[in-house]
DNA sequence: AAAAATATCCCCTTTTTTAGGGATTGGCAT
DNA sequence: ATGCCAATCCCTAAAAAAGGGGATATTTTT
């Protein structure tokens, strides 16, 4: 029998989740939590197989949590869950260790499925994020650390001068990355950049 | 017994939905759709009291299908299923004639109790879906229908002449929509109009 | 250590936006 | 019917961005 917890703040959702393993016959659930918080909590006395973890949790996001649970226990398998607007958090999930991705508009089928392929080693994700890892794969996005910097600046409103004197560069310098950016997501001029950018989670 | 029909794309949401009304001793599911076509067919020989609505589905947004519906009946009673990132359309549920909002992440108790007050006649809110519209109301963001097509071409990238050209006015005029958006969103520029207009979920 | 990626800076011209205004029509509501 | 508001159009000058280049450091990665 595998052993799940539950991080998940909708109780509409843990029911659902619940019932579902409830009428499976190899996964219990061992354990719910409501946010960040209660997880640690829930897992100072629990260990379960694995965790199935929301990304929108009131008082924490997916990707820290993720992170500091695999810290405190490297091996502790994580399932994100997760609705389909978030691609971009999936990279970092995975990038940081979770060892699949569930979409919340997957069958029970898919969910069982990657509940056992994890539970056996393996990574999961559901048909759909696989796809929307491939277009992102595909466009081939690389933003840079300074880039994602004067991209959050012009999302405030600030000029190319403004941005050259916060980050203590040459203003001509701020406009280089702008046009860059503008390049790398393909768009039409700064505001078509900032929606794009949102759009994909740079933002 | 109040009859419920359920639209919503996610198995699992549905799943806890179910299972919830199971429990209690005055609702019960009648039917189950999981997209806005779904949901169609099912009306066509299914009259439940109160319609379950979520925001997001695959192939129509929540509002038109509301609107939709309530065309063909306007007595229909339909409830609005969402997460909390979508404050905006809340406004625009009531105004076209959904009862009642509740969010995905209120109690069990709450779902029922709202279930009950529309049934009668009333209209429910969720405790927290109260308090964003009163902030809403407090930001007193009244944007006109015009503004908002503005806000989407400037999203899209479109110049004030091209936005002119598309929608048969003076570049003047687009130009004059701009910048009372910029005002009214208090925004500093362009970019970031865009990017306060994604956050207040507008464009 | 060499190659690749990133960050930096520069030039020029044209287009577009910004920041102030102000003014007129037409529709909807009281 | 009258008043409000949305939508329309107009002006000017200054500032900023777009579009097109190119070049040199400085990290990172291999």
């Amino acid at each position: 029998m595998i052993s799940l917890l539950i991080v998940e703040d909708h109780p509409i959702v843990v029911e659902g989740l619940q019932k579902m393993f409830r009428d499976s016959s190899f996964a219990e659930v061992v354990g719910v939590a409501g946010s960040g918080q209660a997880c640690r909590d829930v897992l100072r006395w629990i260990k379960p197989d694995i965790i199935l973890l929301d990304i929108n949790l009131p008082d924490i996001n997916g990707i820290d949590l993720c992170i500091e649970i695999l810290k405190n226990n490297p091996k502790q398998k994580i399932l994100a869950l997760s609705t389909f607007d978030e691609r971009h958090v999936i990279r970092q999930m995975l990038d940081h260790g979770a060892k699949g991705y569930i979409l919340k508009n997957s069958s029970p089928e898919e969910i069982l499925e990657g509940i056992k392929v994890v539970q056996e080693g393996g990574k999961y994700l559901s048909a759909e994020t696989e796809e929307a890892l491939r277009d992102k794969s595909k466009n081939e996005l690389v933003i840079t650390r300074r880039e994602r910097e004067i991209l959050k600046l012009l999302s405030e409103g600030f000029t190319n001068a403004e941005i050259a004197e916060k980050l203590f560069i040459s203003p001509l310098t701020a406009d280089s990355h702008r046009k860059n950016l503008i390049t790398k997501l393909n768009a039409r001029n700064t505001p078509s950049l900032i929606k794009l950018a949102m759009e994909k989670g740079l933002i």
